[in-house]
DNA sequence: GTGAATGTTTACCACTTGGTAAGTGAATCG
DNA sequence: CGATTCACTTACCAAGTGGTAAACATTCAC
């Protein structure tokens, strides 16, 4: 017996001007491509494997972006966005010293959870070197530099342990980085990346980040 | 006029017993695939392209191994075999205390100084995950509970600061290998791979795990 | 409605990939 | 010496790669 199916056959037509609808396209395959890259590598990802996993043809995509350097080069773009904005508001309206530090550890992780493909876009992109890898630092450079400016401030404000701003800021990128993404290892330690251990994760990184970096005693965290 | 040539121009024989000479290519396989994996990527690089830098035939590495996966699992046991080489002088015989954790950062980037694919392969490893990051991770188990095991003597003997072995491993290891391979992201910092600054990033970095891990006030550094 | 622009597909291509099959010359062994 | 094993090469292949060309359907502008 032949189900009759209540949705028309074909139409599957989204709403919204033509406009909006290859903009609709091109958000969906920069999200796909985002999560291939960061996830399997830029590459083992083909674009064959990418549109068939959204429903389209390799063409389709290629029509939209001539190569799939140039769809690399729009996925970093994109993903510099997103970080952008997932920590604009924390470098911005977070109070001084050492919250601010807390605060942005705080949204790592919560990146880290939600979105774990883009941190490890990231790391991906770092990895493959070349125009990616400038690529990603220019975008990033504006975003880079508050952060120097920052912890060269809480230095001369005497909050943090004094040294070069842009040495600290590596040492406690790869640290946060690391704790948040490397799972494996975290893995070889007998840490199994469940939720709870998230967290006792980022207590101790915090932990370790304040030990290393602030001058004063840590203040009582935020009540539970 | 033809140059005569003194050296002869086809025995080009390598001495030795014949067990001798194939383990020397396998050994020169062995190393040619560690530097390509660990600098341009394993799906990055091809057979043909590492036989053809070695002068041989994609088939002559397919004769030693039966497959590109089988050579990696083979590299993974090389690269591991070489990390416990450079570390076990450095861990047994190293003085107590943090002198211990100072001689492992110096040797950790004596290696990202002389071979830095070497590291680079190891995260490369733990990016491609699967068995490859299950076989890696079997290798060092002995060398990571090691470095547990001391961490939490050192605890004991209220020299570093307590807290979760595990997780400050995880940290100290991130932020060990960051300094020492995101050359990308040093530079985005401004901080260009020179013998100098790395040794200045040494030293920085050695001032930033004392200050996050040690409880006793840091030791005169070695003169000189 | 008509024609043009747009988004997408089918068809195709040159090239590279990991891997197989068969052959070859030298070293080794009886 | 002769047979065999060994290390390796040439020849080849099916599958997959990024990318091109052209046809096609839909939507928009007029």
């Amino acid at each position: 017996m032949a189900a009759t199916v209540t949705a028309p056959a074909k139409p599957e037509r989204l709403p919204g001007s033509r406009a909006e609808r290859t903009r609709e396209t091109e958000n969906r395959i920069l999200a796909a491509a985002l999560d291939s890259f960061g996830t399997a590598g830029y590459d083992a990802t083909s674009l064959d494997s990418l549109a068939a996993g959204l429903g389209l043809s390799k063409q389709a995509i290629l029509y939209h972006w001539p190569s799939k350097t140039a769809l690399l080069e729009a996925v970093i773009d994109r993903a510099c966005l997103d970080l952008i904005v997932a920590f604009d508001g924390v470098l911005s309206d977070a109070g001084s010293g050492w919250q601010r530090v807390d605060a942005v550890v705080r949204a790592v992780f919560r990146v880290a959870l939600r979105r774990p493909e883009l941190l490890g876009f990231i790391r991906e992109v770092t990895r493959l070197g070349g125009d990616a890898s400038a690529r990603i630092i220019t975008d990033l450079e504006p975003f880079v530099a508050r952060a120097r400016d920052y912890l060269g401030r809480e230095m001369d404000a005497g909050r943090i342990r004094r040294c070069d701003p842009g040495l600290l800021f590596v040492s406690a990128y790869s640290t946060v980085i690391g704790a948040a993404t490397e799972v494996e290892v975290l893995r070889a330690v007998g840490v199994e990346p469940t939720l709870r251990s998230t967290m006792v994760r980022r207590r101790e990184l915090l932990a370790f980040l304040h030990a290393a970096m602030a001058t004063e005693p840590m203040e009582r965290q935020r009540p539970a």
